[in-house]
RNA sequence: GCUCGAGUGGUGGAAUAGGUAGACACGCAGGACUUAAAAUCCUGUGGGCAGCAAUGUCCGUACGGGUUCGAUUCCCGUCUCGAGCACCA
């Protein structure tokens, strides 16, 4: 057996026997509490994983592995987002089907990340685009298909019930959230016919279809959800996307939004994402009014949305959107011309031409006509483009004094401005802010502007002109994609009545296509399947979005291969909901918004058991790349090393990071690296060239993507492990630099001299010393505290003191050996293992438990001493050892907060130097 | 423009209730062992000033104020960087 730490050796083993003797493997366990830890699953790239998609699987597999020796039953599973546009972009340029390509990259993740040492329990993985796991993605899209959202008791119900109310009193007494208000009685609704009925619960449903304004991506081929465009493209490809007018699959999103809002002050989730989600739901507090409009004879009710109801006396016009149906009805015939011309230039622009012209000021007068309800004044309406159609009702009353995007238009066209509140200047430009004494508005004269704007609300709704409203910024959730890789609707269409299939009939399968691509007539992939239709009647041919496979799959690793429900209750009540959920935040405002909509839909149904998915949410930061450059001398083939470039004149070239050590170049590996390098002359400092670097996003354009395999070859898994923690806390986005990683390595190295010398085995079963004991005690303090706090950087920082300290101590006992095996088995668990079962036990480490913290050591070396004021004992302090009494009990008296505190608060803590005492803390 | 974070040595970063700032690691410098190298080990390492020295002393956590006996930590203002949203009425 060697004597030295043979990592590839002992890892290689190790993995082996996870794997053969199922150490991971979980079952559901009353007699132990569970413990849900999660990562999110990636979507398996053909580029495999590099060094930082790892980052936050390391720092979930510490905790998990933590938990598990504190007793706890840990459910920590894997599996693949497997559906996406990649594998179907590059089934389109080879004509290979996705799942094959899909298999291979899962092949290749999965073999990455067990080199890696995860404790996953593989058998339970899922994959998206497994049919048996789709099959309850469609499954919940069904239940969407079959409910509607009651606004007064503030869940989903099924769509029977909302029929059965219709029967008997038409929409009178029902509250339901939908798509326009709607207003029949008992009698019309027992009187329409079949298309007519689907119509109008198709307003209700939460999974439903209708015409919408889309981000349609033409490169693409496809609609895009609002998370999916950034700045006008596409995230995916970055290919431009414009607005377009489709019918298309919705989730009622909106439905949810005031509940999504209100439970994320449970969440332990940071901050900022709370944040990031509250400013997406984007709730706003206003009114809904209602303005006279005039065309000519016709005169119409208008209504508008505001949060400043406040400055109604200040309107002098209003405006619609250019996408509002307000716009037909209130163009006058002799401004249709113009309007016209206006509303086709609207609608060619892309969504990025809009976002630059945003400082243009554009727009064009209908020929209309409202009356503000408040002065009787008679205000023009207008068209432009700043209204959006799909906020409030697509319609506004401009405030010019108040509002800088309604200053803008007013000045641009002429348009007269009425300040509202004393002494503000508005002569160039508006003032915005809510403060200040109001004058020209009637009865809000005097007051400040937070009096007005509940005193305006109020004075609207006595006098019927409007009422109280709150507005979302988050919309319905567009459900369709124009695509081949993706879940199929079990929707058919029968006479164009969307139909759904019964549940039985699930999985709806993808049927084969000869290729990719949209029809030449522009039809999804799914219409070149043949044949493929239900009972004759054709098949809904889009698919579902990316998040539809990602919404419920924590659900599914609780019972993943049940084939009657998504999850069996029992295990759902036993795994209930995800204690730690570890993932990038670039899915703040996708994923982990649907995926809460989505649960909170299945438990409204009853089908889970808790309202929100992921209790507890750490956002693993980004690690960068670290590029390396060189510096060929201008037409030559020489290279001058970085620090003496600056006398000539040179071109900078991106070099292979793994060509490079500590920014030292491998001159043999570069010459070999491309032949036009292979007979590369340098320019040498020191007789090295050193290399020039840059932080940027890791990509292999720059040549500096740093795939974990390589490393687990030079250094081993657990060195990668405990370094990706060492980098740094594990929120922080940061480059990846090797520099480091051999302080990481030959912490190992000492760590197994700890218990193997050159000549053998150390451990001895002498009882350990004080001294030892204390180190260990330290440190057990140390890890489970930082472990729960989820800072591992500093851990391996106490680990290396540790290790330290008892080398300089000679430790030799299994006392202090053993535990310290058990302690580091999270971070670098082969390692722990191996030494582990040279200890002489049989099972794995694994199933050892945490060692415990004991007091014993602080106590001993502390004492409790009465401290007397006024000739009473008031407290007693606890005292360090090396602390004279009379010091300490000097410096209370001479605590400055002694005075304050004395007769209250215990004393916390004695702050002593080396021989002093500084400081009492109360 | 709005919202939220963050600014500490040459570098990554510690300081987990306001209490010795710079733990730990990298890098660098010097030394030991080597014919040599690798590996390993030891010592030093924020800056200024004084001293042969051990040491002493002052300044230091983006900048300017404030609260406090005491501030990297709390409060106000400024600057810089990062992230998110962005004509949301």
């Amino acid at each position: 057996m060697s004597t030295d730490y043979n990592f590839s050796e002992i890892e290689r083993k190790w993995q082996e026997y996870w794997e053969e003797n199922g150490t991971y493997k979980v079952t559901e366990d009353s007699s132990r509490p569970k413990f849900y830890v999660l990562d999110m699953f990636p979507y398996p790239s053909g580029a495999g994983l590099h060094v930082g998609h790892p980052l936050g699987y390391i720092a979930s597999d510490i905790y998990s592995r933590y938990k598990r020796l504190k007793g706890f039953n840990v459910l920590h599973p894997m599996g693949f987002d497997a559906f996406g546009l990649p594998a179907e972009q590059y089934a389109i340029q080879t004509g290979r089907h996705p799942a094959e390509t899909t298999e291979e990259n899962i092949a290749r993740y999965k073999r990455q990340l067990n080199r890696i040492g995860f404790s996953f329990d593989w058998s339970r993985e899922v994959r998206t685009s497994d049919p048996s796991y789709y099959k309850w993605t469609q499954w919940a899209f069904l239940k969407m298909f079959g409910s509607y959202y009651d606004n007064r008791l503030q869940k989903a119900r099924p769509v029977e019930e909302l029929e059965k109310a219709f029967a008997a009193g038409g929409t009178d007494g029902v509250d339901a959230a939908c798509t326009r208000p709607m207003n029949f009685t008992a009698d019309q609704w027992n009187g329409m016919d079949r298309r007519q009925r689907a119509d109008v619960l198709m307003n209700y449903r939460i999974a439903y279809i209708g015409e919408t304004s889309v981000n349609w991506c033409p490169e693409l081929g496809t609609v895009l959800a609002n998370d999916e465009v950034k700045e006008g493209l596409s995230v995916r490809g970055g290919h431009p996307v414009i607005q377009k007018k489709m019918m298309q699959w919705q989730l009622r999103v909106s439905a949810y939004a005031q509940r999504l809002l209100d439970d994320l002050d449970g969440l332990d989730w940071s901050e900022s994402l709370k944040e990031m989600q509250r400013n997406w739901i984007g709730r706003s507090e206003g009114a809904e009014m209602v303005f006279k409009v005039f065309n000519g004879d016709s005169s119409y009710d208008m209504t508008i949305f505001t949060t400043r109801a406040d400055t109604v006396f200040g309107v002098t016009f209003m405006v619609l959107a250019p996408e509002s149906p307000w716009v037909a009805r209130l163009t006058a015939p002799e401004q249709k011309e113009q309007v016209d011309a206006y509303l086709a230039a609207a609608a060619r622009k892309t969504e990025r031409e809009r976002i630059a012209e945003t400082r243009q000021v554009t727009g064009v007068f209908t020929g209309s006509y409202a009356v503000n309800p408040f002065t009787g004044q008679r205000i023009p309406v207008w068209v432009s483009e700043y209204v959006l159609a799909g906020y409030g009702t697509g319609a506004i009353m401009a405030v010019p004094a108040h509002d800088s995007r309604d200053y803008a238009f007013a000045r641009q066209f002429n348009l007269p401005v009425i300040p509202l509140i004393e002494g503000c200047d508005v002569s160039k430009e508006s003032f915005d802010a809510k403060e200040g004494i109001m004058c020209n508005s009637g009865f809000l004269n005097g007051m400040t502007v937070k009096e007005a704007i509940p005193a305006a609300i109020s004075k609207v709704e006595e006098t019927g002109i409007g009422r109280r409203k709150v507005n979302y910024r988050l919309r319905d959730a567009i459900f369709s994609r124009q695509r081949y890789w993706g879940e199929p609707f079990p929707v058919y269409y029968e006479d164009g009545i969307a139909v759904p299939m019964d549940e039985s009939e699930l999985p709806l399968c993808l049927p084969e296509v000869d290729k990719y691509l949209p029809t030449e007539s522009g039809e999804p992939p799914l219409a070149r399947a043949a044949d493929w239709n239900y009972r004759g009647w054709p098949i809904e041919k889009s698919t579902m979005p990316g998040f539809a496979g990602s919404s419920a799959y924590y659900l599914r690793y609780m019972d993943p291969r049940n084939d009657r429900a998504l999850v069996d209750r029992t295990r759902n009540e036993y795994w209930k909901d995800v204690d730690l959920y570890v993932g990038g935040t670039e899915h703040a405002t996708g994923h982990l918004i649907y995926s809460r909509f989505w649960n909170k839909f299945l438990y409204d149904l009853g089908y889970v058991c808790r309202n929100e998915p992921f209790r507890k949410l750490v956002n693993q930061g980004m690690i960068q790349g670290r590029s390396n450059f060189v510096y060929r001398i201008k037409g030559t083939n020489t290279f001058v090393s970085y620090n003496l470039r600056d006398g000539y004149d040179t071109t900078e070239i991106h070099v292979d990071v793994n060509l490079v050590h500590n920014d030292r170049l491998d001159m043999e590996a570069f010459r070999k690296w491309r032949p036009d390098f292979a007979d590369a002359e340098f320019i040498l400092e020191d007789g090295e060239y050193v290399c020039g670097w840059a932080v940027e996003k890791m990509s292999k354009s720059m040549f500096n993507v740093v795939n974990p395999d390589n490393v687990c070859d030079a250094y081993g898994a657990d060195t990668l492990r405990l370094y990706e923690m060492f980098l740094g806390p594990v929120e922080q986005s940061k480059p990846w630099d090797t520099k480091g990683i051999d302080g990481v390595h030959r912490f190992l190295k000492k760590f197994w001299r700890l218990y193997y010398g050159r000549e053998g085995a150390l451990f001895t079963d002498k009882p350990a010393s004080a001294a030892e004991l204390k180190v260990l005690h330290k440190l057990i303090k140390k890890v489970s505290d930082d472990i729960e706090h989820f800072s591992m950087n500093t851990s391996v920082s106490a680990f290396m003191i540790a290790v330290n300290e008892l080398n300089e101590l000679g430790c030799t006992s299994r006392e202090i050996l053993e535990p310290m095996v058990v302690l580091l088995s999270p971070f670098a668990p082969h390692i722990c293992e191996e030494l582990w079962s040279r200890l002489g036990h049989d099972s794995s480490v694994s199933a050892a438990a945490f060692p415990e913290y004991e007091a014993r050591y602080t106590e001993e070396n502390t004492f409790e001493y009465p401290v007397s004021f006024n000739g009473k004992t008031r407290f007693k302090l606890e005292l360090p050892k090396a602390v004279d009494p009379k010091d300490a009990e000097a410096a209370v008296m001479a605590s400055p907060n002694t005075g304050k505190y004395l007769d209250g608060k215990p004393v916390r803590k004695i702050i002593v130097v080396p021989s002093k005492i500084i400081n009492v803390v109360f």
